[in-house]
DNA sequence: GTTGTCCTTTCAATCGATTGCAAACTGAAC
DNA sequence: GTTCAGTTTGCAATCGATTGAAAGGACAAC
C-alpha cells in the first residue's frame, strides 16, 4: 500500500482513512471511555503512520482556550530603560519554562502601561487564558479593578492591605532588614536607601530597613533616601548628587542590583572607596553581581521557583481553584561590597 | 431604549442589532467597498455603543494565521545560563516592540534546542505565523533543512557560505577588526581571543580579530584563543587556566560584555590591574558595560534596530515579498577598560 | 410592463475540531 | 424470534468569524 498521496491534515481525512466518523476519531485520540480499544489503536496507528498531528488552535478555538498565558512587565511610564534588567529576564525564563512544562504558551506584553485597565480589552487579555503581572508598579489600585471582573491574574510583588488579586512575592521586608542589619553588623552608621518607595516591594524592603535602623537605636534620615526608580541612569545621577550635596552616608542599600553596580561605578569615580568608604549592598543576586568589582552583595530571590510558582497559580485560577497567595524565602549574598572578608578560593 | 441587557459579544448579535446579516456586519466591520456608507456607519456606532469587539481568535482561525511570531533563543545545550545575558532581553524588547507596531504577538520559546529539527511539528512553529531564531548557534545546517521547508523564518546570526535562509546580522567581522586594532593602536601586542569559535557570529569576530593582527604583522597564537560558550562562569575558569598556565597575554577581546565582565573580575581577583596589566574589550555594550569598574570598552549593535529588522524581514516573508539579507553596522564605545583615557566629565 | 444595469445585501459553505444525544450493533436470556 | 441491556459509533450543532456566488432592489430606457 502506498503511503498517503496528500499529506493528512485534518481529523476527517483521518477519520474516512480509518473508516469511521470524525466523531469516533476524536474520541479515540482523546482517550474516550466510548471508544472500544480496537478502534482506539486502529486510529492511533494510523495517526502516526500518516504523522497526523492536531490542529491545536482549532481544537483552542472550539473549547474557547487558547493556551496562552500574557506577561506583562509593569515598566514605569518614563523608562521602558529598566527592561533591561537581568531580573526580568531571569523572572521570564523561570516563567517560560514552567510554562512549556504544563503546555502553555507564552505571549510577551512589553509596552509600557501607563493605565493598566487599558489592558482589559487589549490582546494581552483577549488571546491568553491568564495573565502574569511582573511588579505592581504604581496601579494597586487598578490591579484590583481588573481582579475584581474575574480573570485568571497573578500579580509578583508585594502585599498590599487591601489587595484583592492573587499574589507571588518576596519576602520584601526581610530581605530590606536583612541587607540593612548587616551593614550595621558590620560597624556602618550612616545608612542611605536607594530606590522608589513608592513601588510596593520597595517600599516593603524600606520598612525592613527603617526596622534594622530601628534596632540599632538609629533614626532614619530623609536626605539618606534616594527616590529613584529601577534604572542605573538615574541611580547614577541621585548618588552625584547626594555626593554634590556633602550628605554624609557609609553604606547604601539598593533595590536592585543593576542600581547597587551603577551605585558602586559613581562612588568609584568620585573617589570613594568600596566597601571601605562607602558599602554597597543590592537586591536580586543576578548572575553579574558575584562579577562586579568589588564582587557585590545582595540579597537573593529565587527568581526560577517564583516563576513556577506564578505560572502554578494562574493556572489554578484558570481551572477554577482556590489559590493563595505565596512567599518566597529571601536570604542575604555576603560578598566584598559591603566590607565581608573575602570568599574562600573558590 | 434601554442598554442591551446581555453584553454583545459576537457578530451574529450585532448583526441582529442592526437588522442585517452576518455578512454585511462582518463587511461593514472591515470597510468593504460592497457595503454602503450608510449601512456602514450605523453598524460602527453600533458597535462602539455595545462595546463590541472582534473575537480576533476566531477570525484568525478562519484566515489560517495566528498573527503570532515565535522567538527562539539558540542556547547551547549545557548552559541555559547565558539567557541571563541583558543582550537578549535588548533584543526581545525591540522585537517585541516592533511586532505590537504591527498588531503581532510575540510567542517565546526558551527550552533548549538540541536539535531545530524537532521545532518543526513543535508549538514553535504551528502556533506562529513566522519564527525569529537568535543565534545560529551550531545547527547551520538544520536551519536551512527548516527554511527549505518554506517557513518564514528569519535569523539573526552571521553569513555562511552555503546559507539558505534569511540572515539578519551585525558586522561582525568589522566589530571583531574594531576591538583588535583599537587594542593594537594602544600599543598591546599581545592579545587574546575568548569566545566559542564553532559559533558563526563569534567566528566572524575572530576572523575580523585576524585580520587586525595581521595587518600589525602579528602572528596569531593558539594559546591565546579561549574556547568559551557565553557563560560567565566558563569565562571566568578559562581566564584562571589561562593565567595558571603563565600565558603571556596584555589584552583581551570578548565575545560578549558579560564575559568580559567576567573577565575583569577574574584577572582583578588574580591580582592583575585593568587596563594597565591587561586590556579588555567586550561585545555587545549592554547598559551595565558602562557601569563596571573600569567602565568597559565594548563593541554596539544597535539591537533595538536589529529587533525592528527581524520583525519586518518575517513578516515580509509572511506576505510573500523577496526578502534580502540585511547587515547592521558596528562601532566601537570607547572606555577605559582598554586603556583609554577617561571620558570627560558627564 | 419589461428588460437591463448597477449597487447592496443575503445565503450558505468553510476553517478543524468537540460533544450531547440518538442510533446501531452485539450478545444473552426468555 | 423477541426483548433488553450494554457497548460502540454516527449525526449534527457548535465555537465566531470570512467570502464567493446568488438574489434582491432601485431606477432608467424602451
Amino acid at each position: 500500500m502506498p503511503p498517503a498521496q496528500h499529506k493528512v491534515t485534518t481529523l476527517q481525512q483521518l477519520a474516512d482513512l480509518a473508516g469511521v466518523s470524525r466523531a469516533t476519531a476524536s474520541r479515540a485520540l482523546s482517550d474516550s471511555t466510548l471508544i472500544s480499544d480496537k478502534t482506539k489503536s486502529k486510529l492511533r496507528s494510523l495517526a502516526q503512520k500518516h504523522n497526523y498531528r492536531i490542529n491545536e488552535r482549532a481544537r483552542d478555538f472550539r473549547l474557547r482556550r487558547s493556551r496562552v498565558i500574557s506577561v506583562v512587565f509593569m515598566l514605569d511610564n518614563q523608562s521602558q530603560q529598566h527592561m533591561s534588567d537581568p531580573f526580568f529576564l531571569e523572572m521570564l525564563g523561570g516563567i517560560a519554562d514552567s510554562l512549556a512544562q504544563h503546555d502553555y504558551d507564552l505571549l510577551l506584553a512589553h509596552a509600557p502601561i501607563e493605565n493598566v485597565e487599558h489592558l482589559r480589552d487589549s490582546r494581552v487579555f483577549r488571546h491568553a487564558d491568564g495573565v502574569i503581572f511582573i511588579g505592581q508598579g504604581e496601579q494597586h489600585e487598578r490591579l484590583n479593578a481588573l481582579a475584581a471582573q474575574g480573570r485568571p491574574m497573578v500579580i509578583w510583588g508585594s502585599k498590599l492591605p487591601d489587595k484583592r488579586y492573587c499574589l507571588v512575592g518576596g519576602e520584601n521586608e526581610h530581605g530590606g532588614y536583612l541587607a540593612a542589619s548587616h551593614l550595621l553588623k558590620l560597624g556602618r552608621r550612616h545608612l542611605a536607601f536607594c530606590g522608589r518607595i513608592d513601588i510596593p516591594e520597595v517600599a516593603a524592603r524600606y520598612r525592613g530597613y527603617q526596622r534594622a535602623l530601628a534596632e540599632f537605636g538609629l533614626a532614619e534620615h530623609a536626605d539618606r533616601v534616594l527616590d529613584v526608580p529601577f534604572d542605573m541612569r538615574r541611580a547614577q545621577a541621585a548618588f552625584c548628587g547626594v555626593l554634590e550635596r556633602r550628605v554624609r552616608f557609609d553604606a547604601a542599600v539598593c533595590a536592585s542590583d543593576v542600581m547597587a553596580l551603577s551605585a558602586i561605578a559613581t562612588l568609584s569615580e568620585a573617589g570613594m572607596r568600596v566597601p571601605e568608604d562607602i558599602a554597597v549592598v543590592g537586591y536580586d543576586d543576578i548572575g553579574l553581581a558575584a562579577y562586579s568589582r568589588p564582587p557585590l552583595t545582595s540579597v537573593r530571590q529565587n527568581i526560577r521557583w517564583a516563576g513556577r510558582v506564578l505560572v502554578e497559580s494562574v493556572l489554578g485560577l484558570i481551572n477554577g481553584e482556590q489559590v493563595g497567595d505565596t512567599s518566597l524565602a529571601s536570604t542575604l549574598i555576603v560578598r566584598r561590597s559591603c566590607g565581608a572578608p573575602p570568599a574562600p578560593a573558590s
